[in-house]
Formats: structure tokens, C-alpha cells, sequence
DNA sequence: TCGGATCATATGCTATATGATTTTTCAATC
DNA sequence: GATTGAAAAATCATATAGCATATGATCCGA
């Protein structure tokens, strides 16, 4: 995200023209992360219009934004009624995207733990020491930290992974960004920092078979632990 | 609180919104099938402006388009220079689709030997018989043709394997498409065709590792058809 | 031949028109 | 009096035209 998004209130209607071609508001991020925050409810209409006004820019930036979005499975279109957030994952759908997680996620952690070099090991473990000791805090703002944290370790693992494919397949089902619209009332889990600091120490210390199987492991316990949230379908 | 009471029905939208009116031009198909059939060779520019005067629609639509076309990774967008048709795959981007097809496939066709519904085991035995006894041509329009069969195929596969995350992630590669852009001179292989009819044999037969076995194998033979005809990378 | 100025072209955006949809209003009926 | 249904108004999505700016190629002079 780029600037000027935290007062959705009236920007200045670009007096004078010069201003016109000053900054690119990164629409996309903005919706994205409006979704995310639940500031746009699940299932419910995007006035293109409105988003424009309030970010300052005009109609079309919106809506390339919106087709961005539609492909990532974040907001469908009707014709001639205009987008609507996706609805929050039903527990059929949960099984099934991790059911893709688990077939594509530990194949990933073991070829990082085979392919991963010194600086991406780092990563790794520096992310895990970020938030060992952290306080695992059950506010809005502790829960949007965590899910941060652990979009920002799976995504690391896939990145040292090798497979740019993989890597961007994994990024698209945004499969974080579901879980936490189901669960932004949470609270991080200390079984989860476990969980990710075991595959971790399995990639460091090259251990591929190891960090498949604790891969699959935190895949189980995290749809689990997901599941009683989402409704039934 | 408007009251106008006047005003009678003399506004019937009658003749006028035919012409402009006409028809929603498809013009995310009409671009990907351009790409597809190599009008639009690889890495070249895309003239906004030139293919909506072609289509006779304005900029917008093409401009939607073109957003969802990146999504997919037919196109690159680079900022103040328009979009790019995308590179052919090299030897390299191949073996990651193809790794990525392998995590996915076999495990998919295994499960569409469990799951499969009559009426889907007939479409692909039906897509099997139309093609076994085809001839198998080397002109353009016969490639074709043996590749949207290929594509359909496997896509049938994918759906009656009953976990549309996974679908989706496949349709997204667009592995076809690519295979098509790097083989549209080729000719149709024998090959292929029986090694289709042994996957969907196992899948009706309900042999769910067998069938998983045959798209590993499948998958290993089509890759290795496909590699010489990429660049290195 | 090389460097810099000039110009044509394309991009990205805005403003606006058009028509479909949704909401509101209001009268007629039960 | 409440409710239903139709008509009108308002809203909104889609599409079009046009403008300001960036880019890239051409031309000129040294």
C-alpha cells in the first residue's frame, strides 16, 4: 500500500491539474486488505464509485482492481450488478484448499530443506525468532500480526522451495487471507508457533523427510483448528 | 417527495440501443485465443487501443481484460509501457509446471476413480473414444484439435476428481495453452492418445492407484516430448 | 557516427453518457 | 388499515470519448 489511504474522508478534488499524475494509490492493496479487515463484510456489493471517491481516483483504476481481485477468488462478478465479496469458506471448502496445501506444502518444505540457501535459512529461523518469544496477544491488531507472521513463514518455505509455479499457484488460493476472515476474532496460538519452529528446524538442519512431515502435521492441526469456525457445506 | 405525475410511458427505449447495444464482445476469450493460436507471438506489445478498434469496443473492456489475462500469466503489465504477451516457457519453467502438474494430477485421477459419477465416466470415455480411432494429423487445424482434446480431457479428470480448489489452480496454469505455444507446429501423438485411454481405464475401473500411476506416467512422457522444444533456462 | 532536441504514438486516467437495476412512492385491493 | 403490486425516481454499472503525460523513434547538428 501506498500512501494516503488512512483517512477515507475527502480528498482535496486534485485542484489546480497538477496533481493529477502524482501517485498510483495501489487500488488492489487497498481493496485487498479492506477485505481482509472484514471493513468490507463477506458476500457484500463493492460500490466501484464509492471506492473511487474515497480513494481519490476515478472508476477504471477500480475496476482493473476489481478484476484482479475476481481472479484471485476475492470478489465475483454479476452482470450488470457489479462485484460482491466472496463469501466466507464453508468447512467443505476448507477441507478441499487444504487438501492442496497438503499436497503442494510439504513436498515444498522438503525441497527447501534441500535447496534452500544460507541467506533463506536466515529468513527462516529470524521469523521464527520474531515471534518466539513474542506475546501472543488475542486483540484485532495481536491476530492481524500473527497471520502476518504466518503467511509471510509458509510463503518464505515456498520461496525456498525452487518452484516459482508452486510458489505462485500456493499465492493465489490466498489461503491465509481466508482463514483470516474466518478468524479475525481469534487469538495466535501457541501451538502454532511450535509448530512452525519444528519445520523450521527441520529445513535448517537439511532434514527433507523431516520437514515434509511436520509440514503435513501443522497443516492437519491449523484445519482443525480452522473447521468449528466456517459453517457447515 | 418528486411527484411529476405526468411523464407517460412515451419513453420506450425502442430503436437506438441496438447498435452500440448489440453484443458483449468477449474479448478476454478473443485475446487468449490470439495468444493461443500465436497471432500474437510472444513478447510483444499489445496495442490497447488497436484491439479495441478491432473488436469495435472502446478501451475499457480490453483494458478488464487484460487485467484478468495477467492474472493468468499470459501478459505482463510494465508501468507507462502497456502489456507484453509473455515469453514462451523454457526448459526450466517447463519441469516446475510439470512438477506442479505431478503433485496434483496423479492424486486427482486417483481420486476420480473413487469419486467419479456414471454420468462423468462416460464423458470420458466418450472423450476417449472420439479421439481413438481419429486420424491423427500434422497440420495446424489437427494439432488443434488434439490439443483442446488434451485439455479437455484432463480437465474432465480434475472435475470429477470433486475438489474444485485444486481445479482451479490447475485451470489457472494454463498448461495447455503454454504446451500449445511451444508445440503448434507438432502433430499429435499416437502416443499421448494411448496413454490417455490407460488412465481412464483405470479411472472406470475404479483402480484408484492405477490410475494415479498412469497420469505419473502420462505426465513424465508429455513433459519429455515437450522439453526439446524449449530454450534452455 | 554520436548526442541531443523534436515529434508521433500509446498509456493511464478523467469526465460523461447510457441503460439496467434497485429503491421508493403511491394507489388499489383485500 | 394493512398489504400487495405497479410505476416513477434514484442509483449504479458499463461503456465511450478525450486529455495530459510518458515513451521511443526520428531528425538535425556537431
Amino acid at each position: 500500500m501506498v500512501k494516503s489511504m488512512s483517512s477515507p474522508i475527502a480528498q482535496p478534488p486534485t485542484a489546480g491539474g497538477m496533481s493529477s499524475r502524482m501517485v498510483a494509490v495501489d487500488v488492489y492493496g487497498y481493496l485487498a486488505a479492506a477485505i481482509l479487515r472484514n471493513e468490507i463484510p463477506p458476500a457484500s456489493r463493492v460500490n466501484i464509485n464509492a471506492v473511487a471517491v474515497s480513494l481519490g481516483v476515478s472508476a477504471t483504476p477500480v475496476r482493473e482492481a476489481l478484476a484482479r481481485l475476481e481472479s484471485d477468488g476475492l470478489v465475483t462478478q454479476l452482470h450488470l450488478k457489479g462485484y460482491r465479496t466472496t463469501e466466507l469458506l464453508n468447512q467443505r471448502e476448507i477441507r478441499e484448499l487444504w487438501q492442496f496445501r497438503m499436497l503442494i506444502e510439504p513436498y515444498s518444505a522438503g525441497n527447501a530443506a534441500t535447496l534452500a540457501t544460507p541467506a533463506q535459512l536466515e529468513a527462516l529461523q529470524h521469523e521464527i525468532d520474531s515471534f518466539a518469544s513474542a506475546p501472543v496477544g488475542s486483540d484485532f491488531d495481536s491476530y492481524q500480526d500473527f497471520s502476518a507472521h504466518d503467511a509471510r513463514l509458509h510463503a518464505l518455505i515456498l520461496a525456498a522451495s525452487g518452484n516459482d509455479v508452486i510458489t505462485r499457484a500456493f499465492e493465489r488460493t490466498h489461503c491465509h487471507l481466508h482463514a483470516f476472515r474466518l478468524a479475525y476474532t481469534g487469538s495466535a496460538g501457541r501451538a502454532t508457533v511450535d509448530e512452525h519452529a519444528a519445520i523450521v528446524d527441520h529445513i535448517v538442519s537439511r532434514d527433507t523427510a523431516g520437514a515434509g512431515a511436520a509440514m503435513m502435521t501443522h497443516l492437519a492441526h491449523s484445519r482443525d483448528r480452522l473447521l468449528p469456525l466456517a459453517k457447515q457445506g
